[in-house]
DNA sequence: GGAGAATTAGGACGAGTGACCTAATCCGTC
DNA sequence: GACGGATTAGGTCACTCGTCCTAATTCTCC
């Protein structure tokens, strides 16, 4: 057993530094480095680095499927919940500002390469977008997954601008913002209703 | 006259293919194989990789001022102007959705990357901040800077996501919010005025 | 047309890459 | 406590990377 737990390691390390660094940028050495194995000694849990990356997108899916269902789950409103995806700009503002949004330059750095992973890295906007869909449906807003789909969007702006110019106070601003046109389309779905 | 042909023909093509591939991932063999020179004569050239990135970023803020100034000059109103900027995502729309936006994929790369060039890549951002508060400021809007910053926002948002999901009927379809909130904002600057 | 500078061709260098291998070591099972 | 599969250590492989040289070539100007 002590072999899946090395492989957990590895790609729980290189879930981090694909996030920091870039996958390309990333080596085996670094990997290793921070795992305190022998460099050649992936080869026996991985056969490439593409499988390693594989590893890390599967990752990344079961923890944010797990988020979200924890979100569904804990938090009683759908409104509230549309507040906990949009709060993730503060609760992570610090690596977002250094490293951008894990999500986001991951699905564009595989499209430069035109890696053939990037459709399964799509997949984590899914998640989000039908986890927000979900939520703006219950609110009686028609167009859910279109609504969804802008909130997403609106996230990822975010998350480039941040990077580009680390101000704290352009995050709170735009995240004010997005409750106050979550709060308009949600009067504009009750509306509709009436 | 000569060598600088060559320079410019060298920093063009490094130009398209940082956009296209990243830059770390664009090898001087690729530039070289694309200009047809010899690759290690890339050195009475530049001295550097790094000198060559900052040579690229310095033709795009020239081309990008050049854009805006254009703008400026011909065409009249202000609002106009705003749709110009927007329409950037149909006309480069397939380009973006294989290779994201050249400013915002780039500015999180060197991020990522730690890269001093990271701040002067920044800068093309402060071109087309700019150049949108003078357009809302002259449509009477309050805070231009921070509505141009919110449309510069949007703007990064959708290339993000039309790199993902690569839906162009996506991208017409926040084309027309962004050009509905460019609306709404210019209406609330001019009741504010009366 | 010849001197001298500008430019190019064509490698070579050390370091680092992903990939691969084999021998040693660990550890549960009988 | 010896066996056998699971795991690790550590080194090697061919290749590519950015960088750097030097010799040849081209161009300019007297």
């Amino acid at each position: 057993m002590r072999g899946a737990e090395t492989k957990a390691e590895i790609i729980a390390v290189a879930d981090r530094l694909f996030y920091q660094g870039g996958f390309e940028h990333t080596s085996f050495a670094e990997i290793a480095a921070a795992v305190n194995i022998a460099r050649g000694n992936f080869y026996y849990h991985f056969k490439s680095k593409d499988e390693i990356l594989a590893a890390v997108i599967a990752r990344r899916m079961a923890s944010t499927t797990a988020l979200l269902e924890s979100w569904r789950r804990e938090i009683d409103s759908p409104r509230a919940r549309l507040s906990a995806f949009v709060n993730i700009l503060a609760a992570n503002g610090d690596k977002i500002m250094r490293y951008g949004c894990p999500v986001g330059s991951l699905a564009t750095e595989l499209s430069k390469l035109m890696h053939a992973a990037r459709e399964a890295a799509v997949g984590l906007f899914d998640l989000f977008r039908d986890f927000l869909a979900e939520q703006f449906a219950a609110l009686g807003c028609a167009k859910a997954e279109a609504l969804a789909l802008h909130l997403l969007m609106r996230s990822q702006g975010v998350a480039v601008l941040a990077t580009a110019y680390r101000d704290p106070d352009y995050v709170a601003a735009e995240m004010a913002a997005m409750e106050d046109w979550i709060d308009r389309e949600i009067a504009r779905g009750t509306a509709a209703r009436a």
